[in-house]
DNA sequence: CGAGGTGTTTTGTCCAAGACAAAGCCGCCG
DNA sequence: CGGCGGCTTTGTCTTGGACAAAACACCTCG
């Protein structure tokens, strides 16, 4: 219908920005209103137009809100300032599980990565999974570095599609794994999937190649399940367990509440399990919700549960 | 902040319906005003609050409009009288790839999903993979089984969570095809991904296995990449073609506003190659753009462009 | 010194009604 | 039959106001 999205390679309409920015238009709009910023000219329809620049601010500080800081505080940043800010950005605490980990090690996949040399990283990869064994990598390499990628991603040392190179290689490392583990049992039957708005994978994955090596009989529905879906199939495939893997990117109340109305809907005999980086899963646990901190919690809880079964 | 987009389980926020639907929040808002529907109810809030039956009969309309229809003509229909029109608009223009196709042997596939057995579903893929090699697999059954499994959701045969299902039977076996393929060669150097709320990777598999079988180097990104990513992504790999996938899920609108816009972004001597169902690639090509309407028009269109390089 | 509770500020999303250009459709005239 | 002008339909943009949830700051108690 109406065009008004032409880029004039000049100036971009508020639409245009709402796609290469992710800041929906509400949001671009009251921002003017309340910091001044951005401020975009007017075309010949009286309609926003948004100088490149601008644009190009406004990315930065959506990669600065996304490693925690409030758009209030740093609007009014300049553009260096805003650069050094994320450069010195995470000095994060760090977990266990990171303490026992050979970081110089893991160092070599971030710079291949980073070279794009995808290639090179896939074989890496591969390598590690064939020396180290499915469950070593798992834990020792494929989490912290997850981990380690999302820091650099924040701090502004990698670009998306560098994250994105990473993301797919890794899937298709580990999925390769996934599907080299032999069947030995189907039970617990497990399903696994996340909530809407979580489309990070890679979790999922990790606790599939798990939860296949200790015998369990995995099902996963990929990311973005609706709770009513969820609740659908893990009664079409009688499963025991639903898994859940969350990112930070979900708020910490959503987590809650589905994991709360998840919890209600599901029959009372399938358990809930969920793990992952969110915050939410840090506070308590929510009722009848199982939480792992770390992926090696996993095989213990399996056990666990097949005692209770026997 | 708010999460008004929780899915209460009985009724939707108007942003959840956008994300379910792919209609707009204003577009929502001016159909109320102009067609009497949706006509929402209001939670305690005092915001819109969809009855799940109206987002489906939302869908059901999205999808008709897609196929040409008119929202002021159909929107006051039933659903029964909605349905028996998408029946007969399906019937009607049948593409010529399509009537090669033993429709009977597809059903197959459906059922096999419809039952919830993955694992004879994934090994009934994985064998005609085998018999009829990686091209004819993905061009006469990937390609159309995804059309109906679209058509048997939209239409309200399967659930949610059983397209889920079918996508990451799929999905594994489509990797798994592309991994066996040998590599022959890595010109011309191909960049695959979508654009950021284009959620669906299947297009990109199968277009990977299609270019990996010609000899081209192929490099996903995965999906969701930002179009600015994308420029850096194919400068950065020395990209000559960046090839993107849509399916009915993105606007129209936004579809052609992407395109420019890379197109605007990219080098000029990069090409830009876009497929898939969205009808946007319908009308006519954006300029400098080549639209495949066809999975075959790409072994083709490989061998021109090898031509053009000699 | 940390855990937990309370008050305040920040922030994203929603709402209403109006406007208007682009695209689709219809009928007229050559 | 085909091109062209006018009418209708349709999606997106506009302004300014409102408010709940999240984040923060501060205080208190163990």
């Amino acid at each position: 219908m109406n065009d008004r999205s032409v880029t004039s390679g000049i100036a971009l309409s508020i639409a245009a920005v709402e796609r290469d920015t992710g800041l929906a238009k509400d949001t671009l709009r009251v921002w003017e209103r309340r910091y001044g910023f951005p401020s975009p000219g007017r075309d010949a329809f009286g309609e926003r137009s948004y100088p490149i620049e601008q644009v190009d601010k406004l990315r930065v500080i959506r990669r600065l809100m996304d490693s925690g800081h409030r758009p209030g505080r740093i609007i009014s940043l300049s553009l260096e300032d805003l650069h050094a800010l994320a450069a010195q950005s995470v000095e994060a605490p760090r977990s266990a599980s990171d303490l026992r980990i050979d970081r110089d090690d893991l160092q070599r996949f971030i710079e291949l990565t980073k070279a794009h040399d995808v290639d090179g990283l896939r074989s890496a990869l591969s390598q590690a999974t064939v020396r180290m064994g499915v469950d070593r990598f798992v834990v020792e390499v494929a989490a912290p570095l997850n981990r380690m990628v999302g820091e650099a991603w924040a701090r502004g040392y990698f670009e998306v599609f560098e994250e994105h190179l990473y993301t797919e290689s890794m899937q298709i490392v580990l999925r390769n794994a996934i599907s080299t583990i032999p069947r030995t049992g189907n039970r617990p039957r497990v399903l696994l999937t996340t909530f809407p708005n979580e489309s990070h994978g890679l979790g999922l994955l990790m606790v599939e190649a798990i939860l296949s090596l200790e015998g369990c009989g995995c099902l996963s529905l990929g990311v973005q399940t609706p709770v009513w879906d969820i609740v659908l199939a893990a009664t079409a495939h009688n499963a025991d367990i639903v898994a859940l893997s969350f990112t930070a990117s979900l708020g910490v109340n959503a987590v809650a509440d589905g994991l709360a109305e998840l919890r209600a809907k599901l029959p009372r005999a399938t358990e809930l399990w969920a793990g992952g980086q969110n915050p939410a899963l840090a506070r308590r646990a929510p009722p009848g919700v199982q939480v792992f901190r770390e992926l090696t919690e996993i095989a213990p809880s399996v056990a666990r549960w097949r005692g209770r079964r026997v």
